[in-house]
DNA sequence: GGCCCTGTCAAGAATGCGTCAACGTGACGA
DNA sequence: TCGTCACGTTGACGCATTCTTGACAGGGCC
């Protein structure tokens, strides 16, 4: 299940044990990145999407329990801790940030490994398996391609990673401000607003067969956008 | 978060470690169940349907890998192990069966407290939120949803404001002082308590079979409005 | 009847939403 | 080096919905 092309980012300060984890980690297929600060790390989540983080906990700066913080407040990736420190309060506080799991170093390469699967495993199931459909529409996740009926639909990247995120969570509501978080990371909301709203724009005209009357991303007024799924209440076309 | 009510089966040999499990998960507001061997659990869990089970892997009989095992056939509650073994290979092998977790005893108690919060965080964010019901209305203030039976409402934001301080203080009786300061924000009052008026209007328009006869929404002269609930409090654990 | 409280309707104002067009940037190939 | 193209971003505009306000009718109570 463990899709071996799954993204992790490393963050860690300490040069040595960031090229023995991204070694490891490589040489099962894993495609990695690096951060040697908390700030970096921050900042690099939103650009290279991982699927899966390992924090060092006593980074310099900002530590890793912020750092986790800070992330928990947009996205739900899998945070595996890493630290020297064994006291048990420490991993508590980890823990309730938002962390998924917890090593203490040192630790077996092959139990990281088996905790990176366990908690890749998760998040796959999550996403109820690497093709979703409604209706007409078709998205798979892993394959990266989305078609309408028969027909193979191009997105641009923002596109993609808007749609994904509908599809992800399907069928729940979606704010401006979620939405904006999981595509454009998570800094400026204000200035990002108008953006989400061109960008949902260009999506229908691509998905919906009749964008002024949207199938699948319905607007939430006020509040949001929903990708509805076809429980079908076949829900009669309201015209007031 | 971790909601309080969360449903634990503890599975271990030995009476005394599930005596101490089942007393400090208990003082935590879990509700508990025990079973004492690997058949057993696997009895036990469709029946008890816990939201988490603790597995002590060196089982009598069919062990906790095997149990593991098959539970995740058809189940993805989670799985946090416990032994006594700190063998590597063990670990793996069962994280790699099945299992979220996995604790080498001696272990803290605080620890497996935060990793089990840890564990219920995850499967409660899948989860659609906890929903209201009155007779035909349910309400969910997770997804922001309404409906009417099987028909689904839409509301305007503020309607929805002012349906949602209803359903949080169900049965309760607002004055149109406590409504006006929820929904439009505490400064005047005078100038507002007729915008109420129109909007419950509006509400009952689209709530209640009959407006002029409302069933939900009713009016308590002179003071203020309240939301009458059919004894029906459906699963809505306040969270926290 | 007169008064207060309540509910309904309608119309202008304000806001939010969707679309189009234009500009800047970076990648790529000639 | 230049041109082309696709994409992200921003601004402008028209339209729809929603909020707010005012006017008015019914009902209970003194």
């Amino acid at each position: 299940m463990s899709d071996p092309g799954s993204r992790i980012l490393i963050v860690d300060d300490e040069a040595g044990i960031r090229r023995f984890l991204h070694a490891s980690l490589e040489s099962r297929g894993y495609s990695i990145h690096e951060a040697s600060t908390g700030e970096e790390a921050l900042q690099v989540v939103p650009a290279f999407r991982p699927d899966l983080i390992l924090l060092d906990l006593g980074l310099p700066g900002i530590g890793g329990k912020q750092v986790t913080g800070c992330l928990r407040e947009w996205t739900q990736t899998p945070i595996i801790i890493l630290s020297v420190q064994g006291d048990e309060s420490e991993k508590i506080a980890a823990l309730d940030a938002g962390a998924d799991d917890y090593l203490t170093k040192p630790f077996g390469a092959g139990e990281l490994l088996a905790r990176i699967r366990a908690a890749l495993r998760r998040v796959g199931q999550q996403e109820g398996g690497p093709v979703f459909g409604t209706g007409d529409l078709t998205v798979d996740l892993v394959g990266r391609s989305v078609r309408l009926g028969e027909q193979e639909i191009q997105l641009t990247p923002t596109e993609y990673s808007l749609l994904k995120t509908f599809v992800v969570h399907a069928n729940k509501l979606l704010t401006h401000r979620q939405l904006v978080r999981e595509v454009w990371g998570g800094a400026h909301y204000e200035d990002t607003q108008h953006l989400l709203r061109v960008n949902i724009s260009n999506l229908r005209r691509k998905l919906e067969a009749d964008p002024t009357r949207p199938h699948y991303i319905v607007t939430e007024p006020g509040v949001g956008y929903r990708l509805r799924t076809e429980s079908r209440v076949s829900a009669a076309p309201s015209n007031v």
